[in-house]
DNA sequence: TCTGGGGTCCTAGGACCC
DNA sequence: TCTGGGGTCCTAGGACCC
């Protein structure tokens, strides 16, 4: 059995592409949420030397001067491509795991010939006929070398985006070419370990003794070399683990400093935290709430307060009051607050919610409090997020984020579809 | 002036219990 | 002066991912 990652390239560059084809053959990057800084980019601007999560403002002019096209982040666009591309996948390949919007992680087994190059082939015609879009795979005997060898796809030109570890020419060589920083699961701190000790690419990590891993990064750093070696630690799964936490923060546009701005933000949070829980099916135990200056600010600030529910509830209001309690706690006058969120956590299920003594509400209320809240997400969802609205919301535009550069809802509105002139 | 958002896993240490 | 041992639960913080 082999374990294959594939996923798409460039993808929120690449959806935007096939959403406008007067981007095609352009450089493109797009934009996180407030056009803060650059989360994507085409083939051609990263030729241009634009690099990832470099902040827009210090680019601007660059990318002005470079002819370089900007879009703000559409995330209605990519997760519907998203799972238009995993729906294609699941069609064919065994098991299938979605790892991220643009990934995943796929079980196939090893045909006699132990060649999985047109299996692979034909995939990538497949979904670039369908979607447009072009997808690397990359093939092992563990996640971990999935991932390797997918990296690999992208950076040998000459493997046309397919590259499987367990059937090619020289693997020890193609390992020693990759940096121990684009090995997956290491970060900043532990390439920084390991340059320390001379360990500077894949193969050296993978050999070296495990003792000295262990005993500074414990099983983690364990698992990673093991993952390397081909001994998989890491199963692939396409059960839905249910969420553990979930949160929903913004940054502001502008900086607020007065605690009635601050109380709309963390509405606006909850509304759309609760609406999470609800479709993912689960209730809240505990809400924490924070509210910070920008990470740059001169005098670095951060306050969060903690709630627990006497009942689990994925019911908006219930969290609302429950939540805009602690806004006090976390506002402070003095500081320009750049960044508000909360956090459900402490989830619990449909099938394993608690009964209490004390219900808050009798059974038909509680009935017709759940049917309140399906009809509201079900309008939102099916005319816009905003379609009803909380006033405590308010109405404030700092709140909301700056998107300059917005791509049309091209594949989830019906007014926005291109339209293509013959 | 402007620097994203949403997650997971693991460990250490404190509080508390018997 | 002496001041146990073993366990659980919770939280904060570190590290990482896309």
């Amino acid at each position: 059995m082999a374990i294959a990652l594939i996923d798409g390239n460039n993808f929120y560059a690449a959806c935007e592409q096939t959403v406008d084809p007067s981007l095609i053959d352009q450089a493109l990057v797009v934009l996180s949420n407030n056009d803060g800084c650059v989360i994507a980019r085409n083939a051609k601007a990263r030729c241009l030397g634009i690099l990832m999560g470099q902040p827009y403002f210090k680019i601007r002019h660059e990318i002005e001067r470079l002819n370089i096209k900007v879009r703000s982040s559409n995330y209605a666009l990519y997760g519907d491509m998203s799972q238009r591309l995993m729906a294609l996948l699941e069609k064919h390949c065994e098991e299938l795991e979605v790892y991220s919007i643009d990934e995943a992680f796929a079980k196939i087994n090893r045909p006699p010939n132990n060649n999985l190059r047109t299996w692979a082939r034909q995939l990538r015609e497949n979904i670039y006929q369908d979607l447009g879009l072009q997808i690397s795979i990359g093939i092992g005997a563990s996640k971990g070398q999935a991932k390797l060898a997918n990296h690999l796809a992208k950076t040998m030109p000459n493997h046309a985006g397919i590259y499987d570890l367990g059937n090619v020419k020289d693997p020890e060589t193609a390992l020693a070419n990759v940096a121990i920083e684009d090995v997956w699961g290491i970060g900043k701190n532990i390439a920084q370990w390991c340059r320390a000790r001379r360990i500077n690419n894949a193969k050296q990590f993978r050999d070296m003794p495990s003792q000295t891993i262990q005993a500074k990064w414990g099983v983690i750093g364990i698992r990673l070399q093991k993952e390397l070696q081909g001994l998989s630690c890491l199963s692939v799964s396409n059960k839905k683990i249910a969420k553990q936490e979930t949160c929903v923060s913004r940054s502001f546009s502008k900086p607020i400093t007065e605690i009635e701005e601050l109380r709309q933000a963390i509405a606006r949070y909850v509304v759309l935290a609760s609406a999470k829980l609800r479709k993912q099916g689960q209730y809240a135990g505990t809400i924490t709430v924070f509210a910070r200056t920008s990470a740059f600010a001169s005098i670095f600030y951060s306050r969060s307060a903690t709630t627990h529910l006497d009942l689990y509830s994925n019911d908006t209001s219930v969290l609302l009051k429950s939540s805009l309690g602690l806004t006090e706690r976390i506002f402070h006058p003095h500081h320009l607050l750049m960044k508000a969120g909360v956090v459900m956590k402490n989830l619990v299920g449909d099938d394993c919610l608690q009964l209490h003594l004390l219900e808050r509400y009798s059974p038909k209320e509680a009935s017709h409090r759940k049917h309140l809240m399906t009809t509201i997400d079900r309008l939102n969802q099916r005319y816009g997020n905003d379609t009803v609205k909380w006033a405590i919301c308010g109405t404030s535009k700092k709140l909301g984020p700056q998107r300059k550069y917005l791509s049309a809802a091209a594949t989830t509105r019906l007014a926005e579809i291109p339209v293509v002139n013959a």
